[in-house]
DNA sequence: GTCTATACCAAGATAGAC
DNA sequence: GTCTATCTTGGTATAGAC
């Protein structure tokens, strides 16, 4: 009648955690097609029996994966310290610096997104949750910000939104996804500011 | 002394393009480690010891297929008609429009986007080729149309022309390449009237 | 629930006839 | 130069012991 029944439980998701562990480096390294089992089995210190146990397919221990790093991975990560007297400029400066911060600080932010496009046409499904969870999420909060500071006389701020998110990303494409930086080379500070100038004037 | 020796070359060639068309629909669908050499047999109506006749392996047909892809596929291709009447805001409205509608035209320009940036981590060089070859000489392009336009009052043409493409990749991106414009929808004038203005005015 | 061992199949690449 | 047939490897997924 006392049965340890919970115990097992948690050996479970342990299990699962570590699978998921050792998928994420395979996966995010070589693609769907590409990623091994015997490699992510490898990495998770656990049998190929136990992924097959915890996962029905390499699918969905897939899909499984990148929904989880869609709401950790996030590019656009940003700390709102609401400091008031901080003016419009300064502001979009601290929001473009730490995006751009959060790709240096963790390259596997790149290799996601490369997964995420690359898979886009196969798996529709994930490509929308990381919309869904990463850029209508910081759309939104930058619409809304806009908005709020009616002095800055944005006409639409929701398009201007979009200007603001799609240089920056666009930026980090060539840059940093495609490592092309030197071929069309601009310094960042120079982009940014003109980029904030652009809209605030 | 009277051989018929360029009629072989030509039938080479002839053969080298049925593998490439062959491949391209089986590597912009299935990615390169998904592809399989058998469909592209199939696809292009020769047998496989041909195809390694022609190409060292896998890779060697994967890279000169996608770079002369990267040729071919522009989805900045415009036409440049020079009518000096035309203002810079239908300019760029015209500009603009030209890309949003070779992406409908052409939808495998999509799939070449995906295999581009999804591959970019393991063909780095294939990346470099997209960006010298399409972004390069959009960005030029635009830089100097609006450097030739000094009553525009452009502060910085480089950066206000990374801002307009950034601005419409970005929005076939979400919108094309991941499926997802319903998510955060946004009608294709308000976009690119409002883009103009903020660059214009 | 987890492991070892294995079934089963499909992939990339080649040998040898023509 | 091109084909058919085949080799070899390595993949996903599972059976059966513990």
């Amino acid at each position: 009648m006392n049965k340890a029944k919970p115990v097992e439980r948690e050996l479970s998701s342990k299990k699962t955690a570590l699978i998921l562990e050792g998928a994420m480096q395979e996966f995010l390294e070589h693609g769907y097609a590409g990623a091994r089992i015997d490699r992510i089995v490898e990495a998770a210190g656990v049998s190929k029996a136990t992924v097959y146990r915890h996962f029905p397919d390499k699918e969905a221990l897939f899909t499984a994966l990148i929904q989880q790093m869609s709401c950790r991975k996030n590019i656009f990560e940003f700390q709102s310290q609401q400091s008031f007297e901080e003016s419009p400029s300064v502001f979009l400066k601290r929001y473009a610096s730490a995006m751009l911060e959060n790709v240096a600080e963790d390259p596997q932010i790149l290799t996601f997104l490369r997964i995420i496009i690359g898979e886009s046409g196969r798996f529709p499904e994930l490509a929308r949750a990381f919309v869904v969870n990463l850029e209508k999420v910081s759309l939104d909060f930058l619409t809304q910000y806009l908005t709020k500071h009616p002095q800055l006389q944005i006409a639409d701020p929701e398009v201007t939104a979009r200007a603001f998110i799609g240089t920056l990303i666009h930026f980090v494409m060539i840059r940093d996804v495609l490592q092309s930086g030197d071929l069309v080379p601009i310094e960042r500070d120079r982009l940014l500011d003109g980029l904030i100038d652009l809209i605030v004037r």
